[in-house]
DNA sequence: ATATATTTATCTATCAGTAGGTAGGTGAAA
DNA sequence: TTTCACCTACCTACTGATAGATAAATATAT
């Protein structure tokens, strides 16, 4: 098989994977499952990605890649601090509304007790990114200080996550803005 | 043995399984642990509990009922909103903050996808009463309508429960006041 | 250009461990 | 004598992981 099979084979792993953590988090997939959906055996998952570890994180890392590409910098970008917040609940609307879906990093936080350590460390990495992210944007406002940009950030970055979960188990799509639209 | 030790038994089985619930949800515990731990074997727990369905249905119920037990009633009580509001998020905060984990609301809310019809009714019921609560509560102050009380009361569960993802993935107990402060 | 060596991506087969669940038995208490 | 609370013993299904074989692709040496 030639080299763009194997980027193939990985990616598709991966894919699913990634899906499948949205789903149902950790436990929510097995290298059996991956295998037979893709048409190899478990064995052959194996030789991607030696342990279930290795696969989370390596899915965790293409996430938060991705993630970090699509966030608009805020230093050259034109937008209003408004707008770059309001794409941010967007993105994030997007996911748990149209999508129905969880984001991986609540999935992976709930399951954190049972991860290892790198996975941990890498979960917590992308937290610190999208808060800082966040904190930077509500630095743009001339009579906010440093400390106060950090908190309205967390808040928010709550008020999100905190949204999906009210919207999945409820299954009241609507529950989003009436718990995010006071950010707007 | 006496009737007092089943009901001891069996409130051992949901005490242990409640708490490991708590902390990595409902694929956290088996049915041979928590009889280890007990000191029976696992075919003595399915004595009590048919299904694992059927014990988590159980310790979500009994939990249920002392959290509405616990809360304050609305209309007899004279305390002020800001001081119900406060003790909720107290309430809230004891969990995360000093016993350091999470909400069990929010654990099974992430394993919805797999958990057995009964289950996840009752944990939609379990939200309903919350938001009930909040929304009678904010519906005291007189300037506010219904609706309004509705959506205070979406974002302030959203704001809490999202504080607790925080603090668990990134360790930092001080994000839970920094995520809710704004609501005191 | 041919022969040899190595790497890649997969396979089969298997392991030890754990899962939820069940059938049928036992001793003690009501 | 029936009910209760437990037991032993087992089943089937699945988990992550490993060892070793294999065919094809690729790289290297002659």
């Amino acid at each position: 098989m030639s080299k763009t099979d194997k980027k193939d084979t990985k990616n598709k792993i991966m894919d699913l994977a990634e899906n499948a953590i949205i789903q149902g988090g950790f436990n929510a997939f097995s290298f059996r499952e991956l295998a037979t959906q893709i048409g190899i055996k478990s064995a052959s998952v194996h030789y991607h990605f030696p342990t279930k570890g290795d696969l989370t994180v390596s899915v965790l890392r293409r996430y938060k890649e991705t993630f970090e590409n699509e966030l608009p910098c805020v230093q050259s970008s034109d937008a209003s601090v408004s707008q770059l917040l309001n794409g941010f609940i967007d993105g994030f609307k997007r996911k748990i509304v149209d999508n129905h879906n969880m984001s991986i990093c609540t999935m992976l936080t709930t399951d954190v007790r049972q991860l290892p350590d790198d996975i941990r460390e890498e979960l917590a990495d992308f937290y610190r990114i999208k808060l800082s992210w966040l904190t930077s944007v509500f630095a743009l406002e001339t009579e906010i200080d440093e400390k106060q940009a950090q908190i309205k950030a967390c808040q928010m970055l709550a008020s999100l996550h905190g949204a999906s979960i009210l919207v999945q188990a409820t299954g009241d799509v609507e529950k989003y803005e009436d718990a995010v639209g006071y950010l707007r």
